[in-house]
DNA sequence: ATATATATAAATGTCAAAATTTTTGGATGT
DNA sequence: ACATCCAAAAATTTTGACATTTATATATAT
């Protein structure tokens, strides 16, 4: 049995969350993490209270801790939420930002679009869509990473893991035009970013996420 | 020396973030906590990992906890970022709540408004703050309460959090028409909230929050 | 004096066992 | 059948000891 280190127990659970292998709702025992991982049942304790921080695992007092639920409500919510939180990044990035956002945003499309291309074609594997959703989030993420507020970065963090967690379940069914549009809709932020336009940025990043509402 | 239950470890470490007894930045070692509350440091860890989440403290692996740092950047960017989720709050609330909305937010704001009038005329003791300051949470979580959306809410619970822990330190120096504006301010909210005119409101909270960008 | 290396002290992390609390399943009575 | 109570089992929390890592102070060399 391989030995884990803490860090290495804290990514496996967050991978496992993230892409729903413990499904959102279920109840997490440390007991039975235990032998896995090979390690003490208050270690586990601890990495889930770690990972509670970013709202992936709810804790209550005595009883434990739940990978955290999901509803068609709730799907709803946090979608939203990540709009008022990626149109406000976005907008301020625009507003204040210089050239190596610009190019910070640019590398991270390149990225992305090239995996994305990269799907329509061929079937996809697990591992096509960790590499994707990674480089989605860095995508993202480097839209809002001119906004010079730390804070608001931060949370869009936790906003977008949550999501991904609520809604990699629900997706199972990428049709290949599916992800045709998705370049289409990634390609609509970029342009109006670089565009500096906010009202149109907004509506991109709207439209890219009202499919989740 | 009085023996602590965990909740209670709990909720005085909270109040001592808030009130920022424990000084925003400095460090927190388990070790000397040990003795006040009589218990081991491991329940001294496991409740300051809980407070992790809310953001009152930092976490670093290896190198152990601090009350969240400020700065006058951060201090600016926290008051933002709580403009943001309260003006999307409130718009919402106002586009969908009922009536039983208006009442909570009536009765908060009551509440609310009587502490402080007191406070214009008495001297301020720290019991009168403590109890202004969570009237004041209380009111603009009703604000709020509205939106129906759960995530919105628990983070603005966060953000408020971190506001107090922030600002109470640099705040020494209420003026006595410091809370004649306060007053103001909060009935301007209240006015346009139960109107239902969501621009007004949003300008209300702007002007509440402004002084502190 | 400044910087680097080393020894010592302090703080943090991990563990396994004990104490506490909650959950489960069966027996009893309505 | 349904609810209530009780005992056994399981899960969670707390503890104190031990291992590991980091910080501090001192000594040494440049």
């Amino acid at each position: 049995m391989k030995a884990y280190s803490t860090n290495e127990i804290y990514s496996d659970l967050y991978d496992q969350l993230i892409n729903a292998v413990i499904p959102a709702g279920s109840k997490i025992k440390p007991v039975e993490l235990q032998s896995k991982y090979g390690c003490s049942t208050n270690t586990i304790r601890d990495t889930l209270l770690r990972l509670s921080k970013i709202g992936l695992v709810t804790f209550q007092m005595q009883r434990g801790f739940r990978a955290r639920e999901t509803s068609p409500e709730k799907r709803s919510d946090i979608a939203k939420f990540r709009v008022l939180l990626e149109q406000e990044g976005a907008a301020l990035s625009i507003r204040k930002a210089g050239l190596d956002w610009e190019i910070r945003l640019n590398t991270a499309h390149h990225k992305l679009s090239h995996i994305e291309t990269l799907m329509t074609k061929q079937n996809l594997t697990d591992e096509h869509l960790l590499v994707w959703s990674s480089a989605e989030f860095e995508f993202h993420d480097a839209l809002i990473s001119g906004c010079a507020s730390d804070i608001l970065i931060e949370t869009y963090g936790h906003i977008y893991a949550q999501f991904r967690q609520q809604f990699v379940a629900q997706e199972r069914d990428f049709g290949s035009n599916y992800f045709e549009s998705i370049i289409r809709e990634h390609a609509e932020i970029l342009q109006a970013a670089l565009a500096r336009n906010e009202e149109a940025c907004k509506q991109a990043i709207y439209d890219h996420m009202k499919r989740n509402f």
